[in-house]
RNA sequence: CAAGCAGGCUACCCUAUCGAUUUGCCCUGAAUUUUAUUCAAGGCAAAUAGGAAAGUCCGGACACCAUAGUGCGGCAUAGCGGGUAACACCCGUCGUUCGUCUUUUGACGAAAAGGACAAGUGCAACAGAAAGCAAGUACAGUUCGGCUGUAGUGAAACCAGGUAAACUCUAUGCGGUGAAACGUCAUGUAAAUCGGUGCUUGAGGGCUGCACGCUCGAGCCGAAGGGUAGGCGGUUUGAGCCUUUGGGCAACCAAAGGUCUAGAUAAAUGAUAGGGAUUCACUUUUUAGUGAAAACAGAAUCCGGCUUAUGGCCUGCUUAUUUU
RNA sequence: GGCCUCGUAGUUCAAUGGAUAGAAUAGAAGUUUCCUAAACUUUAGAUGCAAGUUCGAUUCUUGCCGAGGUCA
């Protein structure tokens, strides 16, 4: 029998450690699909996960704190329905940080192509490695 | 019908799918150990942002520091009366100013940080004779001693001058720090090295702008270097909300009954699809159809206010226009 | 979340409540030079926004807006 899909976003799979963050921000590598950028970074985990990641929306860029909350629900939730491209359980496990960098507001679908999209460059530079 | 002012209400709803957090119940596993607790996975059910959650401008609750001490300094408020836990808030009232009406008295409406310059000090550009311990121009009047009036400059001129959102004085009030407070558990290193200083003749701290006073009492300061930055409590039942009755001009108060209504922590309260309601525009006699819009904005200990941002609806008053 | 500080020319700083807001530097034009640099001359440019007190506000008061710092 064959184990449906899980969309679930449990709090295990949320990254919260900040020494890690500025880890990421150092030493991470990155991939792109306008306006998304996803940095991410080889690691050991805590939790007993494949991938911990958390999104953020520069304040500079959007002033309000609803504006950004909605952005960065946007993002969660185009993870949290796109995340079985990547949860291979051979591969080892990452910390992931999602950045939006337009200045729009973004429509849910363009979210979600873009998170496609970025997900499969992940894997296909994964691979090359 | 439009504009303005004042007051009140509200802050889209339903369904499906996929999620987040908290609580309760069920069930499974593990640990402690013993029939309870903790942790983890799953299932079901319920609840889940505001009127301003915002700005952090006031006032409190609460916590710690002497149950908050004394003096100086500092800050705040400012007619009078009331409300309140308290306030710089609210209500009433008096005076002032402005606007409209009126011959006037006055009436109506609106605004405002509205004590004292008759204690002292300071300040007043330009103009003006002169802006303060006085001196003095022109003209007129006159009892010819001086005095009185007018003119001219200016925001203000012989007046107990003006000015206190100038220092200041008066009255009243205010101790300090703020939930990153505070309590507790865990983890970790270095009770290490060097220099200085002190141990009851008192180092240093609580303790704050300063001094005193009280209190703790063996460490403290500097250099270089090392380590943790996690959990739990505080944390949501409160000056709470709703209804009725009574008191009061009102703010508000009292009594009775009912009710439980977010608690996150890299930070939940969401996403997608469909439908409905509301508003606007167009088409249409109407029904209806099509398109668009749906604001300001996101709790972080909690309350009472103020200020600012903002969609819609209702009520009252004023003004103007059109029709009768 | 709390507490605190600061907004003046493009930039760095001045200015007791008083006349046309001052200086350095950067900019522009000109003189000089074969050309540049330097020097000299000239010129343009600002009180974050809105109310209030005052005869008069960069200054005093209040409210917004913006920028920055700090905490266990």
């Amino acid at each position: 029998m064959k184990k449906p899909l899980n969309f679930g976003y449990p709090r295990r799979e949320k990254l919260k450690s900040q020494p890690l963050i500025e880890k990421l921000f150092l030493e991470g590598k990155s991939v792109s699909s306008y306006p998304l950028k996803l940095i991410y970074l080889q690691t050991e985990l805590n939790e007993d996960v494949k991938i911990q990641s958390t999104v953020a929306v520069p304040k500079k860029k959007f002033k309000s704190a609803v504006k950004r909350n909605r952005i960065k629900r946007l993002l969660r939730e185009a993870y949290r329905l796109n995340k079985h491209l990547v949860f291979n359980n051979s591969d080892p496990s990452f910390a992931f940080l999602f950045l939006y960098l337009g200045k729009e507001m973004p429509d849910y679908h363009d979210v979600e192509r873009n998170m496609q999209a970025i997900l499969q460059k992940f894997l296909k530079k994964i691979g090359d490695e």
